[in-house]
DNA sequence: GGCGAACCGTACCGTACGGTACTGTGAATG
DNA sequence: CATTCACAGTACCGTACGGTACGGTTCGCC
């Protein structure tokens, strides 16, 4: 297991995250056929010489924008207090609904299409990317919440990764395809609730032990 | 409601579907950057004109390719017999194994991938497609399934959606989206028929009556 | 003030694509 | 045999993109 906290985080000066900023913007309301490079330039105020010099090519501006998208979504685990079965409950219920939130966003969505759309060509580098920076880290956090639980008696699996694809599977199903697909996303956004609400009382009838659940 | 079976099913002449099939090939294996309409002209020797005339323009192109690779994968649903609890679990793995063969396939992948790249720019049109006449289909499928097991006092469910939705996130989880960033799909097919088995005996724990338990 | 680095704006180049038009050809039809 | 039709093959056009080169401007530094 490598040390290494980030292989390579170049900590971009504040001009150029300004234009990882309009570059962004600019992917979410017009698609990838939006982010060339004249368009990143003008909307950025910038010339293609400098987003050359910074970022290498196209490629590495894509990369460069992902890794930066990602570096401001920063996830925390608050699970030091002792768990209760109710405050599990609200954690797992928090949990869903920000995970919900998070594949929902416009920002998400429109890098998550950008990767997709380049996994043929590019040896999925950027999917690779896009996993790694996003759906591990708040993986970790589930994980976390999940050993608490267990630890308080709560929960019970063997399997912490098993127990973890589960509960998300039971969260988001095939939302967030149908999101990335296009599907109207306000009639979504607002089931979130009654969505994570399920989820997680399906998951704690799964993996909860007699004490987290209020038996009868 | 409507009653019309389909809107418009062209039912292309059998040249075109020699057309259709092999720009689904080039797709398949050089992505959307490889579906030139020359490169579908000289992959099935056939002239653009013939490609414009007969599919108006590039986008007439990918919607028939949509629909002819779904007139293709026709989903059967024989739950005609009498379901006992060791069938019902049989029929609900033959699914969830199928399920996830079909969201594997490579041609499922690539048509997916397209649409998801053409989400923003062309109003989710070619999704609204795939998510019709592919998770659509096999969600009546499975809808079938499970009416049948509640008939048979084997499942336990009040809305049928929301049991299906739910069975669908434990198969698939997020094993869709990752092989559609590109993550290697051969370690996830030998995984298939372990993944299936603990869906399966996860939505039985939950939906299942204490008919089709083997309890203790 | 002189100087160099960073950078903007723009012009430019090669290429590739979507779409159209034209020519040739083989098969059916009378 | 003459005509027509469907089609392949190809040349062509306009456009747009990725990437490069260059002149002009600002700013810090000696």
């Amino acid at each position: 297991m490598q040390l290494a906290a980030h292989p390579h985080q170049p900590d971009y000066s504040p001009r150029q995250n300004d234009v990882l900023d309009s570059a962004l913007r600019l992917l979410v309301d017009g698609g990838e056929k939006a982010l060339t490079t004249a368009g990143v330039a003008r909307a950025a105020n910038c010339s293609k010489e400098s987003l050359y010099k910074w970022f290498g090519d196209r490629d590495g501006l894509l990369s460069a924008m992902i890794g930066f998208q990602a570096s401001k979504v920063r996830t925390f685990d608050d699970t030091a207090e002792t768990l209760t079965a109710a405050a599990l409950q609200e954690h797992l219920m928090l949990f869903a609904r920000d995970l919900l939130e998070v594949l929902g966003g416009d920002v998400s969505l429109a890098l998550n299409r950008l990767a997709i759309g380049q996994a043929s060509r590019d040896g999925s580098k950027l999917g690779s990317m896009l996993q790694e920076r996003g759906r591990r880290q708040i993986g970790k956090r589930a994980g976390a919440l999940l050993e608490a639980g267990r630890d308080a008696g709560l929960l019970v699996f063997g399997d912490r990764d098993d127990a973890y694809d589960t509960l998300y599977g039971l969260i988001v199903s095939d939302l967030h395809l149908r999101m990335l697909l296009g599907e109207d996303r306000d009639r979504m956004v607002k089931d979130f609730g009654r969505r994570a609400q399920k989820a997680v009382s399906a998951f704690l009838r799964l993996y909860g032990s007699e004490k987290s659940s209020a038996g009868p």
